[in-house]
DNA sequence: ACGGCTGAATGGTCTAACCATTACAATTGA
DNA sequence: TCAATTGTAATGGTTAGACCATTCAGCCGT
């Protein structure tokens, strides 16, 4: 018998199997959802049913649902005609994913703002390019909507924040939905941190040469003034929220 | 006795808990980590114990656990000395999520295309600006390495794109880094899918002009050759892609 | 016809046991 | 003495079976 590669693990036999088994499970089920076998509103079998499919114990099914979840492809309801329905996958959990970056300090806000600025001129650009009638009286609207009195600030912020959603959806990239849903999402998020006077961080009607430009079909014009009104808030928010994190932890004690 | 809302579900007192056990355990542990009671490498205390600590069993936490590890915050290792060690958070999960959205077909190779034509540049730019003597012999290095034989189309993939990678590491925003990680984890994907004559899609010293640019400082002019480079290849695997889709998928048919 | 009750289906949770893997200590043998 | 082997304990992975909680549809009595 040979005596060679005694540590080094000579394997004459191949390893049966690493993986976790729901972890297998996980991707059969997502392989069969993106495959079309199961469509957005489809339920997929109960958790014991598919426990028999896949001769494995419920706890692994049960694990896999879990992370298929978490990932957006299911929800799960309880109850007598519950079950792991399938869902037209969002871009909520993207944004989760960045939430969780920035929450574990691997972004920051200046950062965050400089993304913005790159991103929402070139929005702005596309989108006064796809005007089209319903989009006009959305935007119409939404800048109405801007000067109603301040009755809490969430509300507040999604009212500004609606012409900047309306932008990203003309322009036709999901992409860049994606992305700018995200950024909003963590504009949001330090705002509502940062508590700031809600006329002073973001005066109505900030949006109206944007809309104006984009209603009017000039690309070039509603770049140029999203391209200033990202530059500003951009620099607002990176000032206030600077200031907040001096007065709120003026020492890195635990 | 009042006779109103039977149905409507007049609440007069708080609703217990809606949440699922497992879902208060993953954020108990989720702020745990974040609030910096567990560091990088960190280990969690074992499954049991944390069973015991929480009131809960160990499927819950399990679960929590499972959820923690999807999200990126954790790793789990088996065995003596095993158990959920605390993971520097990292883009990858943001890319998984990207790759998903991308697979369900939400989103589009030429939206692909325009983010990383829009993005790329402006990458280019922040790097000239940061240029450091590390990171000089970084690109010249990878620039040498683009014209390596051919041995596998992963691993020409990889030596085409390292250049990426350095630029934005040194543009110096890391939501930038983030975001190209996740463009160029599914450019690569859709290169491999397509399968092109490599040489075809992507000449090798296609990126000498941009690296020229940058380790001569010159912003502008590596933005220019960046833009040059990033619609060029952009309208590249628009059409090979597009011309795969349409050889690989003549009908819609299931 | 209406309202309440009941049963069945489903996900959520728990317990207790056992399997699989790994590190390390103890033992053995040259 | 030292290397290899073996045993042991700690850990995550998996299973089975039971029970709880929620929801809905249908039955039943008024």
């Amino acid at each position: 018998m040979p005596n060679i590669a005694k540590g080094v693990q000579m394997r004459r036999f191949k390893p049966i199997r690493q993986s976790r088994v729901s972890e297998e499970v996980t991707e059969q089920l997502k392989q069969s959802i993106l495959q079309g076998h199961f469509k957005a509103g489809d339920r997929l079998p109960a958790e014991r049913v598919l426990a028999e499919d896949f001769q494995v114990s419920r706890v692994a099914i049960r694990e896999a649902l879990r992370t298929l979840e978490n990932s957006g492809f299911i929800m799960t309801r309880q109850g007598a005609s519950g079950g792991a329905f399938v869902t037209d996958l969002s871009f909520d959990h993207l944004a989760n994913a960045f939430l969780d970056l920035f929450l574990a300090e691997k972004i920051s806000v200046p950062e965050l703002s400089q993304v913005r600025m790159l991103v929402e001129p070139e929005v702005a650009r596309l989108a006064a390019m796809n005007l089209t009638p319903h989009y006009a009286e959305a935007l119409k609207q939404a800048l109405e909507a801007e000067d109603f009195p301040v009755r809490s600030l969430e509300e507040d912020i999604d009212r500004k924040t609606a012409v900047h959603f309306i932008l990203v959806e003309m322009c036709g990239n999901r992409f860049f939905e994606a992305l700018i849903r995200s950024l909003m999402g963590l504009t949001k998020r330090v705002v509502q941190a940062v508590q700031p006077d809600p006329g002073k961080m973001h005066p109505a009607g900030l949006h109206r040469p944007i809309v104006e430009a984009v209603l009017a079909g000039e690309p070039e014009a509603a770049a140029a003034a999203m391209r200033r009104h990202a530059a500003e808030f951009g620099q607002a928010l990176v000032t206030f929220e600077k200031a907040f994190r001096e007065t709120q932890a003026p020492s890195p004690l635990e």
